[in-house]
DNA sequence: ATGAAAAAATGCGCAAAGTGAATTAATGCG
DNA sequence: CGCATTAATTCACTTTGCGCATTTTTTCAT
């Protein structure tokens, strides 16, 4: 969502430095807060461990639980977009939503695959112990959910205030949600679990939501 | 959600100054919001429009935000969610959730549901005039899909946690959803729209939402 | 009624959240 | 190198949010 590695991009100096601030500003609130509870800690606190000013902090993330509850899901970029409007790749709905949903996941190297999950995990973990988070969270979903039933709501050539785009948006959502909150629960114990797995592991829970989904669902007359 | 009209009681005066407080303060803080945008209120304006201290703002919301967007969507009480839960009036899912998730509006007397639909009307005309405000709103709706969620789970004897009652309970909420932003849009024209249309209205655009989900689902095998 | 108990409203004050504007430092590029 | 851009910092200031002691209002038992 930042103007983050764009088509794999060889990404200078600048822009690194950047997204280093960032993650460094975003773990140190997430560690802070897994130490003492969001509640007792502070933007000063923040930025003193990452060693940045408190107006840097706020160029950054425009409030203190921005950063600790992270932004959201990835988006998918617009060229993503374009192939799922356009009855994506296979015609099937369902199929050609995950395609779509799991497309930021796609095209990153797997360091960078491998770091973003992490910090997932480690956000869901801190979400999890402190449950008044969840409407934060919640709400970082918000976005993505517009903007994925204003996507199906073209590709199906209807209205975005009709409720089938708000339905077929709502359960691909919800599938990823799904995917995330269980992503974190296990593991933990297997110090051994390659990253890599993590991938891995994250393909397979989505898949299952959407065999759900499949089963749940008509398939559109 | 607040120690609101439960079971019909009489509810004395207090709790009556109580809730016309309230419903001043965000009634308040809604209109200034519609009329300059939300970003340049301050809690000093509203409570000077409110005529009351800015303390007793503080005892009723947690944030601005909070008496801005509002509280969400009214919860069923215990008794609707027994019912639900024992497999509900009729034993089928979507019928006995869409007479769980409208509990709230059977039975509060008629001036008290027109009051609450028409404060839902203004605040969505307001959301939909600032969409920042959106993710707020979702957020408000978070704690309604959990507890719709262990309703659903506990019905059909699975965990929350699984992938099905999460997807049915969205779908609920995006049902509930689409019900209240839908409410907005048109009217504003027609000044004689007797608010017992209100009901009726929201009524029929959720009887419109559920039969778009059943003609989209399958029903569970 | 009436006075004690309970709860709500208020005023004060402070710690923390956010923000605007000017300044300084670090990159990118010719 | 030197110039244009953009990021980071500093500083001063507004707003938020809340703890606490005090006052006002409502309730209720007698």
């Amino acid at each position: 969502m930042p103007g983050a590695c764009e088509r794999g991009e060889p990404m200078g100096l600048r822009e690194r430095k950047k997204a280093a601030t960032r993650r460094t500003l975003q773990r140190a609130a997430v560690r802070l807060a897994m130490e003492r509870g969001s509640e007792s800690v502070t933007v000063d606190d923040i930025v003193a461990a990452a060693d940045v000013s408190k107006r840097t902090f706020f160029n950054y993330f425009s409030s203190k639980d921005e950063a600790i509850v992270g932004d959201g899901p990835p988006r998918p970029d617009d060229e993503a977009r374009e192939i799922f409007v356009a009855q994506g790749p296979t015609g099937d709905l369902l199929e050609d939503l995950k395609v779509f949903l799991l497309a930021p996941l796609a095209g990153t190297d797997s360091d960078d695959l491998r770091q973003r999950l992490a910090d997932i995990r480690e956000r869901k973990r801190l979400v999890q112990q402190e449950p008044q988070l969840t409407p934060r969270l919640m709400a970082a979903f918000a976005d993505m959910e517009r903007y994925v039933g204003e996507s199906v709501a073209e590709r199906l050539g209807e209205d975005p205030d009709d409720i089938r785009p708000q339905i077929v948006a709502s359960l691909g959502i919800t599938a990823m949600r799904f995917s995330m909150r269980r992503l974190q629960t296990h593991s933990a114990a297997s110090g051994s679990a390659d990253s890599q797995d993590d991938a891995a592991e994250f393909r397979a829970l989505f898949d299952q939501a959407f065999d759900a989904l499949r089963r749940t669902f008509r398939p559109a007359s």
